[in-house]
DNA sequence: TTTTCCCGCCAAAAA
DNA sequence: TTTTTGGCGGGAAAA
């Protein structure tokens, strides 16, 4: 998904590269997408050496107002990503926050009075756990999530907590995000469907004519899922055979992938700055910015999906030596274990990668 | 047509 | 007061 998205971008932005001196720039949605900015803000970040960010430095470097980078922080920070420090400044703790995020959000989720488990049989059963008792039975699988917000804190807090204290009206991003995630957990691996969790997430119990309202909160749910979709922890899928929009939770899968520390698949990191109606020419664009420094640095990179060319550093035939020998080694490891991913996304992800790398390989290779 | 979700207004909160 | 934060819904792209 990742390479998706940074290939996607990768091929737009270069055509845009050759067109924006002189045609008008159509506006395409998909290079402008939260997803997209969760990746680059990943290849960007991802680091180990990155430990604070500046949330002004982040949305110039990734090439978007800075409004859009508090929709992706406020997510990152309910999964573990960030820790906000201070006035626009975070602290990354990456992937590898993520873990003691959901640990804990797993914790209360199972706090929850109901919670949806799965018998050996592969029968469902709703738990009271208050009671201790269980019913069996053929439950699809609205009803059980609608007893499962029913029953659950997520519907109590829905209507009243504030995190924050706050005495903004509604829920905060973060909080929807927490509670959101917590849903897919006690989910149990099955699919929840948009509009189910909209409807136990956005229900507000002192407000039953707040259809409206929630029409515009289900589109805050589209963009948490963007951005859970874009980390890797939820697929989106459809529910059951119709065509409404579900989530499956996949969990910290994507951390076995080979996530790069550094940029990949991409010159640009940036977001097109193209804007909806409006053509290029009109636009303070990023892509004009570009020194010549950085136009030699596009051209280097851009058939290197790597993020770096070998052959220009220090001692590069040893390097190169040294890389095509491991390169080679991992072809043959790839070769020959295909981790089984759940998902044909991730499977085709893996694929791509050995290929990207073969092809790399081959032309390094065959370099004087 | 409906679904998806980017965009930016503008008010609350913080400095 | 100014600046930062982010809720919210219009409306356009995508399906």
């Amino acid at each position: 998904m990742k390479y998706q998205i940074q290939n996607q971008m990768n091929e737009s932005s270069t055509e845009e590269k050759k067109d924006c001196s002189n045609e008008e720039q159509s506006y395409n949605r998909k290079q402008k997408s939260l997803g997209l900015l969760c990746s680059n803000f990943f290849n960007l970040y991802d680091d180990d050496d990155v430990e604070f960010l500046n949330l002004n430095d982040a949305a110039n470097r990734l090439g978007v107002e800075r409004r859009r980078m508090y929709d992706v922080v406020n997510v990152f920070e309910a999964i573990g990503v960030l820790v906000k420090k201070g006035k626009a400044q975070y602290y990354w703790k990456g992937l590898g926050g993520i873990a003691n995020a959901l640990k804990e959000m797993k914790e209360e989720a199972l706090n929850d009075s109901f919670n949806i488990s799965c018998d050996d049989d592969g029968t469902e059963t709703l738990v009271d756990q208050q009671t201790g008792s269980s019913s069996q039975e053929n439950l699809n699988a609205n009803s059980r999530v609608e007893a499962l917000a029913a029953g659950s804190s997520l519907a109590k807090c829905s209507s009243s907590s504030s995190k924050n204290g706050g005495t903004r009206t509604g829920k905060s991003l973060r909080q929807l995000t927490e509670e959101f995630v917590k849903l897919l957990l006690s989910s149990d691996g099955k699919v929840v469907a948009l509009d189910q969790a909209a409807k136990i997430l956005l229900t507000d119990a002192n407000n039953s004519s707040e259809t409206r309202c929630n029409d515009s909160k289900v589109r805050r749910l589209y963009d948490i899922a963007n951005v859970l979709s874009s980390v890797g922890l939820i697929e989106k899928t459809h529910y059951l055979n119709s065509g409404r929009p579900a989530f499956k939770w996949l969990g910290r899968q994507k951390e076995t992938l080979p996530v790069s520390k550094k940029r990949i698949f991409g010159t640009d990191l940036t977001n097109m700055s193209i804007k909806r109606n409006k053509t290029v020419s009109s636009m303070n664009l990023n892509l004009n910015s570009h020194n010549q420094e950085q136009d030699r640095y596009d051209l280097a990179h851009r058939h290197n999906p790597f993020g770096f060319d070998p052959t220009k550093l220090p001692n590069a035939d040893a390097i190169v030596k040294k890389t095509v020998t491991r390169s080679q080694a991992m072809l043959n490891l790839a070769s020959t274990h295909i981790p089984p991913y759940r998902n044909q996304g991730l499977q085709g992800l893996f694929a791509h990668y050995t290929e990207a790398w073969g092809t790399w390989y081959d032309e390094i290779g065959k370099k004087p």
